[in-house]
DNA sequence: AATGTCACG
DNA sequence: ACGTACGTGACATTT
């Protein structure tokens, strides 16, 4: 079959639309015309992508302006046009159901019953929904007694010779259609993204192949079709058995070798079993009158198209339609049909203002200028600065210039490009004013103007306002860059950096941006960080706890973090240089031992190909699935390892290259040449939570479960060879926050004891004095789980205990712990009601999937509910501690300085003679600051240790 | 750019 | 019936 005479829409320009010159052919269909690969079918499962459309996108609640729901018809509409833009089908067809009764009734008088009849909301799109397949030019496959699972099952069985089949459908039913040439496209997580389910997906998936997949479903049931299957069988036992028997003739054949509960159940089934399995099996050898012509798209009709999706009020889709379908709208187009506002498929777009307008911007270049903005500067007060520099990497970063702001609308810019005005003079004048207690500082990001100003020996204060930080604050879970808040929150479209210097190799250096330009560019972030003061400011006022965080916590920290990631810390490449010896003949042997194990060699680093080897080659049971294929992770690893050798090697593997590439290879590259250390950067607007990360490199999470990567926490060391590391770190923080926070007796009194908690925990759960290490570690995995949201499945699978156990476990707990458990349904429920959750100094964390309709999303914002106030109360309070710890370092005329925060943890370099001194006043700081924080009633308890790298501080 | 995996608290 | 403990960042592979 070739496809000259049978070109349909989806493939050229109809004729008398020549094509547009910049309509450059789909790679993926050019490529199948010139590999002479079969074309592509395209099934789709209407009703259950309906279905699926209109519960994915309820919570969008889109309607018309007249109040008709659009939901389903846009998710619908939107999933074809993804895969006509995508795959560019030959063939393309869709499949409803028909009104009538079907086969299955007529054997089964429950098939279905329990049904629900669909929504009204839904019901009332389907007509839209067919009107728009109609005048896509799709065609429409009904016929009246069967079913669309039964159509396309024998559609695909029928052209598989000749087509690539890919089925659409989001129903797992289907997989028993999976077969050489056909598979399922499966909706995926995101919107308009498909999964593409082969016979390994089925396989890893469901535990058995789409061969095995019908009498996997007879067993087991469908209860969504109401159909019973063997009672006390589910997926697992199902699964396991046809691996072992094959069918289930083989199952029925071996009755005698099952155990006497499966083998009763078995029985019982027996007589059911045929009716059931015709049940759940789709037909696929219906006689139908399809011809793979009939199922060739026919021209859409854009008039109607457009008509439809204009009363719809889908603009967006409308907008998309001409490229996909590649023909053009109506001269009256959508657009004049509807007005703007009433776009219902659009987030609303306010029309930005530029930022610029209204606003007076100077471009300070000559000296004269310049003598007078500092006049000016110094005599206000307050300023918004911002920095213009060559990098936005702070130890590469060159001035360019800087600008200031003192009142809305107004801003300079004083370039650095100008003759007599490089930036070391200019900085020398501007120095005192930058440095001057009594001129606050306003800026978006200061911690980067900061750095940078370092580097010229200005220490940029005080902060007194950060934008960036006020906005996460605010909402920490918003965005937090200049341009969103502008069009956020002023309604102003920005000037990106990226418009300024263009973008990839066509960049431009920042001096060769034409200075005017340069100056409006920078004037405008001067000028939009101040303008966004005042109304981020306002917003403070109304919660001032929000405003209190900001004030106590985060703009301090500022100065704090800035110090820390110039300091830097001191690595041992040596050491790590000689790690990397080890483990590089350590990862041969290993890599041999799984080589021969496998009987070839692969790439052991591919994900893809580990699972053909371990799940293919040699046969081994696949645990779980990814969307891509077998899942090969620690946990499947851990449990292949009771099966085969290869397992254990793997997990091994595994380790040492994850420490090789990211810690000893990597940390070394990041040492700065010029301070001979490494410069993390701490993130203060990342973490939803309150807490800080750290990236560039990453060092906060370090090794140090594991004996290698113990050896890569002794790579850190004092920069210079006299001084010490000082580790100190908070006990429990976390658990004792949940106790703080519950206000349980027993648990409160168990710390102000200094008990061992795990160990108490265990006495308590367990009912014993007598408690053994393994109990210990349970009762540990359940205090974890307190703190992360406790749920049966998950403590569960931690200890490799039932869910009914782990039930059991969690219900005791919170029996005996009262205080805890009403205090985390409390959480909840204030929550579900504010919107919000809040740590002890008041920080928020908005949670609007409390009140999902989807009971997955709102199960995990519960979880998060009861999370966030744990962990962001002991951020807030670390936060706490490294403000004051600072300010005692300084006030106190201490050499030492502190080097890194890890969550509960934070790291000092100091003198030995100063060991003594430092480890008191660290102490008390951060024992004190769980009392500012609000921690009363728990005892808080922080462990220091000194050593000559960080392995031993510990 | 997305995905799978895994390092830390 | 489904998916499953909270919060991060980096690497290698694959698309």
């Amino acid at each position: 079959m070739t496809s000259d005479n049978q070109m349909g829409l989806f493939d050229a320009p109809p004729p008398e639309t020549p094509p547009r010159p910049e309509a450059v052919p789909e790679k993926k269909a050019d490529a199948a015309r010139e590999t002479g690969q079969k074309p592509g079918l395209f099934l789709l499962d209407g009703m259950a992508l309906v279905y699926r459309a209109f519960y994915a996108l309820q919570q969008a609640r889109m309607s018309t302006r007249d109040g008709q729901p659009t939901g389903a018809v846009f998710g619908f509409v939107s999933s074809v046009l993804r895969i006509i833009e995508e795959y560019r089908p030959e063939y393309l067809a869709v499949a409803f159901d028909s009104p009538e009764k079907t086969f299955r009734h007529d054997k089964f008088e429950a098939y279905k019953a329990n049904r629900p009849a669909p929504p009204d909301d839904l019901i009332s799109q389907l007509g839209d929904i067919r009107k728009l397949i109609r005048a896509l030019g799709i065609p429409l496959v009904i016929m009246p007694g069967f079913e669309a699972d039964d159509l396309i099952g024998t559609a695909a069985r029928k052209f598989e010779a000749d087509c690539q089949v890919f089925i659409v459908t989001p129903d797992k039913d289907m997989s028993q259609l999976v077969h050489d040439g056909v598979r399922i496209l499966k909706p995926g997580k995101k919107q308009n993204e498909f999964e593409l389910v082969g016979s390994a997906e089925v396989k890893a998936q469901f535990g058995a192949p789409p061969e095995q997949f019908i009498d996997l479903l007879t067993l087991t049931g469908d209860t969504s079709d109401n159909i019973p299957g063997a009672k006390g069988i589910g997926p697992k036992t199902a699964s396991s058995l046809l691996e072992k028997y094959g069918s289930l003739e083989g199952i029925y054949a071996n009755l005698e070798a099952l155990t006497p509960k499966t083998r009763q159940s078995l029985e019982a089934f027996r007589e059911m079993m045929p009716l059931v399995r015709e049940l759940v099996t789709i037909r696929t050898d219906l006689d139908l009158p399809l011809t793979l012509e009939a199922l060739h798209a026919s021209r859409p009709d854009p008039e109607a198209l457009f008509a439809h999706l204009a009363r719809l009020e889908l603009k967006s889709i409308a907008a998309r339609v001409p490229a996909v379908l590649r023909i053009d709208a109506p001269a009256a187009s959508s657009s004049e049909n509807v007005p703007a506002a009433a776009d219902s498929d659009d987030p609303d777009d306010p029309q930005l203002i530029p930022a610029s307008e209204g606003s007076e911007y100077h471009l300070v270049d000559s000296e004269e200028a310049f003598e007078a903005l500092l006049t000016l500067l110094e005599s206000s007060a307050g300023i918004a600065v911002d920095t213009e520099t060559t990098s936005l990497d702070t130890f590469a970063a060159e001035l360019a210039g800087i600008s200031f702001s003192v009142k809305p609308g107004e801003a300079w810019f004083v370039y650095f490009g100008t003759p007599g005005l490089d930036a070391c003079k200019a900085v020398e004048r501007l120095k005192p004013l930058l440095e001057n207690p009594a001129l606050p500082k306003t800026g978006q990001n200061l911690k980067y103007d900061m750095l940078v100003l370092k580097k010229y020996g200005v220490e940029l204060a005080p902060v007194e306002f950060d934008t960036m930080l006020a906005s996460y604050v605010l909402d920490p879970e918003a965005r937090h860059n200049l341009d969103d808040l502008a069009a956020r929150h002023l309604g102003r479209q920005t000037v990106k950096y990226g418009e300024l210097v263009g973008t990839g190799k066509s960049a431009i250096g920042i001096f060769e941006v034409e200075p005017r330009k340069l100056s409006d560019y920078a004037c405008q972030d001067a000028d939009i960080a101040l303008k966004l003061r005042l109304t981020l400011q306002e917003q403070l006022e109304q919660t001032p706890e929000l405003f209190d965080v900001c004030r106590q916590l985060e703009f301090p920290l500022v100065s704090v973090l800035a110090r820390m990631e110039h300091t830097g810390v001191a690595i041992d490449t040596a050491h790590l240089e000689q790690c990397a010896l080890t483990v590089k003949r350590d990862l041969e042997t290993l890599t041999g031992k799984i080589f021969d194990a496998a009987g070839e060699s692969f790439n052991i680093d591919s994900p893809k190909q580990l699972g053909h080897i371990l799940f293919e080659v040699l046969q081994l049971p696949p645990k779980k699935a990814t969307k891509t294929g077998y899942s090969t992770d620690v946990q499947v690893l851990e449990e292949l390892s009771i099966l085969h050798p290869i397992a254990s090697d793997l997990l091994e593997y595994r380790s040492l290259q994850k420490l090789k590439g990211t810690y000893i290879e990597a940390l070394p590259k990041m040492i700065n040449p010029l301070t001979g250390r490494v410069h993390t950067s701490f993130n203060q607007s990342v973490a939803a939570t309150g807490r800080l990360s750290s990236s560039n490199p990453n060092l906060q999470n370090i090794p140090i479960r594991t004996e290698l990567g113990k050896e890569i926490r002794r790579a850190f060391i004092p920069s210079n060879k006299d001084n010490l590391l000082l580790s100190a770190d908070y006990s429990q923080i976390e658990l004792r926050i949940a106790a703080e926070l519950s206000g349980d007796p027993m648990l409160i009194e168990a710390f102000r004891n200094r008990e061992d908690i795990h160990a108490a925990t265990a006495r308590v759960i367990f009912d014993t004095a007598e408690v053994t290490p393994d109990m210990r570690r349970k009762a540990k995995e359940v205090n974890f789980g307190v703190l992360y949201g406790i749920q049966p499945f998950g403590l569960s699978q931690r200890l490799g205990i039932t869910q009914k156990e782990a039930r059991e476990i969690i219900d005791t707990y919170m029996a005996k712990y009262p205080g805890m458990f009403s205090s985390l349904q409390t959480t909840i429920e204030e929550a579900r009601k504010r919107g919000y959750v809040t740590t002890l100094m008041g920080r928020r964390r908005y949670l609007p999937d409390l009140n999902s309709p989807n009971a997955n999303i709102r199960k995990a914002a519960e979880r998060i509910a009861m999370n966030t106030p744990i962990q962001g109360t002991a951020a807030d309070i670390i936060k706490y501690a490294m403000c004051s710890v600072s300010r005692e370092l300084n006030t106190g005329a201490f050499r030492s300085v502190m080097l890194l925060q890890v969550h509960d943890e934070l790291l000092f370099e100091t003198p030995p003679a100063e060991e003594a001194r430092l480890r008191e006043m660290v102490g008390r700081n951060m024992v004190e600051a769980a009392a500012k924080c609000g921690v009363k009633k728990v005892p808080v308890e922080v462990e220091t240790g000194v050593g000559k790298n960080w392995l031993e501080a510990h």
